[in-house]
DNA sequence: AAGTGGTCTAGACCACGGC
DNA sequence: CCGTGGTCTAGACCACTTC
């Protein structure tokens, strides 16, 4: 009888949930279908009936599948994605709306101490400054100033970003992989400059959210503020207790 | 040799995780220190080795503990909570600040066609309304308005709410319990009637939160209108790609 | 009653980490 | 080297759902 994990391929348990994630994948199993039990793919993978549960408990616990006691286990309904950390044009292009950017300059400064300490970077780095004002429908109604590493991302700074969005370039062109970002939400009203920018009175209500973008290797990449026009934007998000 | 799950008591697997949980939170396990290995849990409270693991991996799946193979298993660094559905008063709270509210209004009505549709009730139904006004050092910044059913939580209408949350009231003494809100929030302008309850210029920027809470048995038990001033208030959200 | 998931046993081998 | 976590076996009893 062999015991243990012998040769050095994938673990039996791991095997069963690609197989399983790929009938998903492939519609073979729709949502509400039920899955082979823990006893059935034990036969079938002629496992114990432990990695047979091990591969399904962890499914469960993905969402991707749902257990229930007593009955078996059930493709779990798609999910809503809630909360997704989107670039503006991302969230516009699956709103079906579309977007212009205007720079209104890109420069490299070397003065933005907490915002450069903030990126993990030291106080006087050089940093790569981004000012947007996005539009739809050729009326603007969002401004967003973003920061990188000059000397990560210096070329950026003639990218064409009126046409792409920036969180695309970064994953594709850049090599970056972005994860999450840490957010602060609040509201203001237009100043002088902002009013000017947005073509709005000064005083204007205005959604400020400030976000520290981080990459997959933990590692702060991006530091976005931004204000958006009441009215045209509201955020969506899911909180759990 | 006993087995199985025999007496109606606690799984073996959830008295080890409490346990340790135990001994975290009272201090006497904190961040970095080494957590009892499998085996020596397993001794300790007479269990086999894979029940000891669930207990381990089950903690390390919520974040109390951290596995490394080959070294041990480890307290978590404290979580930064982002994210958590907390109520205002809880949330006051976490930051050592302190809350008063008074109530505005509490009363029964029947005309809120939407909002009573939004929480899955018929149009018409009896919805108990509590609008509140929260201040801090006196000062007021916050006014909230919730809803529900009045024929679920019609007692409510005379709880002392001033001093207690309303989250907890619902929790502990309704026997709901709270899993997730889904929020919109959006900046808007102070109208008259909410410049004179925070006493504040008519025109002053607010954040608007709108949430509807959700049971954890997935009911819309709650609608929630909040406005809070700007300055006085920043949400806080971790979002993730 | 038959089948399902939930908990559990008493072991096993392997891969990895720190000394 | 020894101890740790990661994977796995071949069973068991219990609680629950469905028929």
């Amino acid at each position: 009888m062999t015991i243990g994990n012998h040769n050095g391929t994938e673990p039996a348990y791991k095997r069963i949930q690609n197989a399983i994630r790929e009938r998903i994948e492939s519609g073979q199993l729709g949502p509400g279908d039920i899955v082979d039990s823990e006893r059935e793919l034990a036969k079938i993978y002629s496992v114990s009936l432990m990695t047979a549960r091990h591969a399904l408990a962890d499914l469960a616990r993905e969402g991707v599948v749902e257990r229930r006691h007593g009955a078996g286990t059930f493709v779990a309904q798609p999910k809503i994605h809630f909360n997704r950390l989107l670039g503006y044009t991302e969230q516009m292009a699956s709103l079906s709306l579309s977007v212009r950017s205007r720079i209104v300059s890109s420069s490299i400064v070397n003065r933005e101490h907490e915002i450069a300490a903030r990126l993990g970077l030291s106080p006087n780095s050089r940093l790569l400054r981004i000012e947007r004002v996005r539009s739809s429908d050729d009326e603007p109604v969002a401004h967003e100033v973003c920061y990188l590493s000059a000397e990560e991302f210096g070329a950026l700074m003639d990218a064409p970003l009126e046409k792409v969005s920036l969180f695309a370039k970064l994953e594709r062109d850049c090599g970056v992989e972005l994860a999450y970002a840490d957010e602060e939400i609040d509201a203001t009203s237009a100043d002088h400059r902002l009013g000017e920018l947005l073509n709005i009175p000064r005083g204007t209500a205005l959604l400020r959210i400030c976000q520290i973008i981080f990459s997959t290797k933990g590692r702060a990449t991006m530091y976005v503020t931004g204000f958006y026009r009441s009215g045209r934007h509201t955020l969506r998000i899911r909180r759990f207790r």
